[in-house]
DNA sequence: CGGAAAAACTATAACGTTATAGGATCGAAC
DNA sequence: GTTCGATCCTATAACGTTATAGTTTTTCCG
């Protein structure tokens, strides 16, 4: 809600002595005013907050860790064998994986639901708390990336974006998938029904748009479930996928942007009687290896979102130290999973 | 390799200025030696960087980085919807969860097969970079721990120890889950095969001890998988499984610490031509949602991680602020989930 | 109204590092 | 034997914050 204003570049962010400066205080007095010391009158608390407030002042973490020795960091330390990985753990692994033996330290921030996605942006980026920023989860015209670009601020991002702009990347090459999931279908397969992720994000169009021409191009019916995407929960898709397979016309193959989506829609479309490999077919995308043990009829393809973890941590610390990146966008061409050769 | 000198508790840590007093030479010397810069002598470096090693210095990175700007941390900023969690992710996402809104920041620091355990931890409390530490995957008598209370270092462990030391911890009852796991099982089921996690870890103990003793009191045999562990790779699961179950005498029930575990051990049974839930059983703990998907006969045990996630960070925190902990050791009992009532 | 106490504010040093400009030492060249 | 240029080293200031001790101002009481 609060519009943190823009810290425009070149201009040095405001410290405690800008703010003393703009009070007429005595730099300790705003120290103390910030934290709210007993000592400080109410009248002069209340000019400090509102003028740092102005300023976009925010506190350097650096003075006060070396100062303090307090450095507000919780270090998780986890052991890389214990788990099955999918897609996030995956993500954080290669990347952790490809900053070893580098000075770079790892933190993660997620956002929730709830929260304004420019909240940690504009928050790393105003205390200078990284060096660079790696995002995933694109927009079309996401605002994060503008941000970033405008505050000439280094970051990666997990996706592309719509806008134009010439920034370091690694994206799986989605329009293919879709393409792809489309010619992999059995020939008398007619008419395909999409568990696609949100439109609103950028790999959910580029999936839409190389699936659906694709089938225009084959002559198939194409339909987008609704509302749910490969995102919702598998509960909801399943729900949704059993009531529409019991009404006509029926479908006969579904592309599923996620694990999740074609676990979900399996269960969907068995629980009309419908046998996978014989009414219907499943072509889905995945992170981690088990749709096939799931179902053994199950069409996958896989994304190595490892590559995609060590290529945006290099480009990304290119971009930071000012190197010319070897390459700095990168794009995995998808390809069907062959499980007789345990590729 | 390095043994480190240990460094001993209320002595101060060395600085430059440490370095520059033991070697007669100047701050500014030290620094520029360390740094391996042009315009010091061979000699001079080589008797600096010594005893640099001698003393056991580490840099100040909050010095570091508020001279020079460079924070070396790089942010990953993560959406929280669009992922099925696993058991990494979803202990990841609630340690962030329970630090929104406090003034903590979470490093991730995975350490790798080929490292040793003691590394990050030692590097973390050397170099003072956070306030304190989560450990994961807990041993029997756990170096990290005995050295993390030897140095007063605030930490907390998802899993106990065997050490008789007082920290705060989480830990999923996984003797009790071993003991239910066999009480689960229909009571036709005389030989338990099981397929725990390793029997270094104590998670690994716990729920042998508990599964064991349950078939002992009930009359049946027990068996644990061998070479594998809960952990293994599915495919190598599978294999041994798929081995196994064509040799007499044929085992018909199979206990599994992990999904991946349960995934593996049902195709490999499976493969014999044998049914779930009727020539065999098989209980399994998860942290997400999806065996029953997977096979619906399948007997689960949920284990919550973000609870440990919260209640990690809670405790940790109360840890670090020195506070008296409201809880300071938590332990999870285990349930059978119910799938119908969609618990 | 003098004086003491309370309230409100400030000056200073320090945390550990590094960039910069400058100083000492030495050999070589004239 | 001065001068020059390397080579090697050092003093100093600065990064932004906070703890401490201290100073000024106000208030209030007798």
């Amino acid at each position: 809600m609060t519009e943190s204003p823009l810290p425009v570049i070149g201009v040095e962010r405001p410290t405690l002595k800008t703010i003393a400066a703009a009070t007429g205080l005595a730099i300790a007095t705003v120290s103390r005013a910030l934290k709210d010391a007993p000592d400080i009158g109410e009248e002069t608390k209340r000019r400090v907050r509102e003028t740092a407030l102005r300023l976009g002042y925010r506190q350097n973490r650096a003075a006060v860790r070396l100062r303090t020795g307090k450095t507000n960091v919780i270090a998780l330390v986890l052991s890389t064998e214990a788990d099955v990985m999918n897609h996030t753990s995956k993500l954080i692994y290669s990347i952790a994986a490809a900053l070893r033996g580098t000075a770079y330290h790892l933190v993660v921030m997620p956002f929730f639901p709830d929260q304004d996605p420019m909240e940690p942006v504009r928050y790393i980026v105003e205390t200078e708390s990284a060096d660079g920023i790696i995002l995933n989860q694109t927009k079309p015209d996401d605002p994060r990336i503008r941000y970033m670009t405008d505050h000439h601020f280094p970051f990666a991002t997990h996706g592309r974006s719509d806008m134009a702009l010439d920034h370091p990347y690694f994206d799986f090459d989605n329009e293919a998938f879709g393409t792809l999931a489309v010619q992999s279908l059995p020939s008398q397969r007619r008419h395909v029904y999409m568990i696609a992720p949100p439109r609103n994000h950028m790999y959910g169009r580029h999936m839409i748009m190389g699936a659906s021409q694709a089938a225009a191009a084959r002559g198939m019916r194409f339909e987008l479930a609704e509302p749910v995407t490969s995102d919702t929960l598998a509960d909801e898709i399943e729900a949704v996928v059993t009531k529409r397979f019991q009404q006509d016309p029926m479908p006969d193959a579904i592309i599923a942007g996620s694990t999740n989506a074609a676990m979900a829609a399996a269960a969907g479309v068995e629980f009309g009687g419908k046998k996978l490999g014989i009414d219907f077919d499943i072509v889905s995308k995945e992170a981690i290896r088990f749709l096939h043990r799931f179902r053994k009829e199950m069409i996958v393809v896989q994304e190595d979102v490892g590559r995609a973890g060590s290529f945006l941590a290099r480009a990304l610390q290119d971009a930071i130290e000012g190197r010319a990146p070897k390459e700095g966008q990168g794009l995995e061409v998808p390809r069907l999973s062959d499980f007789r050769t345990g590729i």
